[in-house]
DNA sequence: GTGATTTCGGACTATTTTGTCTGCAATTTA
DNA sequence: TAAATTGCAGACAAAATAGTCCGAAATCAC
């Protein structure tokens, strides 16, 4: 897998969360029902990312949370990174230590220019799009089983 | 990690074995101490590498492992299949259940052009190439430390 | 045949990731 | 002030991955 469980839970948290086109804070439990995720499990990932300044969370009756800045401005790679780290954009497709031009693997060139897409792709793909996608033509969020 | 570990040896000791240019057996030791990988993990990979055909082992004093056919007609895509499963090639980027054009998430796009490059990519390189590559310029192969 | 070398197969342990649970802190509402 | 709701923090359990170990099977060299 790309990316850990960890983390395609917080991208689908966070898209859901912009989806909705609100400033009121939603719940993490209802975000949690919603797309089927564990309700504890979720909380953890979330509160990276409200660590990480990408939301902000409000401990109170009817509280929850909610994004940190507007949806246009919190990009798919600062999600990913607030929660898997940035390997997957530095890493040797090898595993080998210190990926660069210094000490190459037999990979390395393929390798890095598939790194340096997804890199782009995720720069520059944000919540605010993902999440009018999402709203547009009612594109599948939850990790529901399908009937 | 994009591979797995147990992935990323298989490569490695797959490039190794190709570049060696020798059609003699070499044995799984030896591969493991050159590439510092553990014997006994290497063992149980390279075990799924033979399983599929990609090489064939003898056993017997002085045997070992072999590429199963020339180095040209094998494919990243095949070593990577035999062992990390073709998932990294068909899953969902977000993790979701049955990825496909009925159903899409919002990322489905942007990930299904990304996951073709690599597709094609790990198509047309040949474990050949790799181990050109290696000897070519001395390429780093070895998980070793860099000093 | 006997012994040596080598992969194969399975059992086992360790580490990481994933998931669960419980109590606490913060704040609103009554 | 008291009660209720909510995220936070950490301990804990389960599952997946990574790594270790040992005995068996195959074959060669003698
Ligand atoms: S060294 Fe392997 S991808 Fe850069
Ligand atoms: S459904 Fe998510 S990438 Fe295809």
């Amino acid at each position: 897998m790309v990316l850990s469980k960890a983390c395609t839970y917080g991208i689908q948290a966070a898209i859901y969360v912009a989806s909705r086109n609100e400033d009121a804070y939603v719940s993490i439990q209802s975000v949690a029902e919603k797309l089927n995720i564990s309700f504890h499990f979720l909380t953890k990932v979330l509160q990276q990312l409200t660590q990480a300044g990408l939301m902000v969370s409000y401990r109170v009756p009817n509280g929850g949370i909610s994004l940190g800045k507007p949806a246009s401005q919190i990009t798919l790679y600062s999600v990913i990174a607030a929660i898997d780290g940035t390997d997957i954009f530095t890493e040797c497709m090898l595993g080998l230590p210190g990926c660069g031009t210094a000490t190459p693997c037999p990979a390395h060139d393929h390798w890095t220019e598939m790194r340096s897409k997804l890199f782009s792709l995720c720069h520059k793909t944000t919540l605010a799009e993902l999440a009018e996608k999402a709203n547009q033509l009612n594109l599948r969020l939850a990790n529901l089983p399908l009937v």
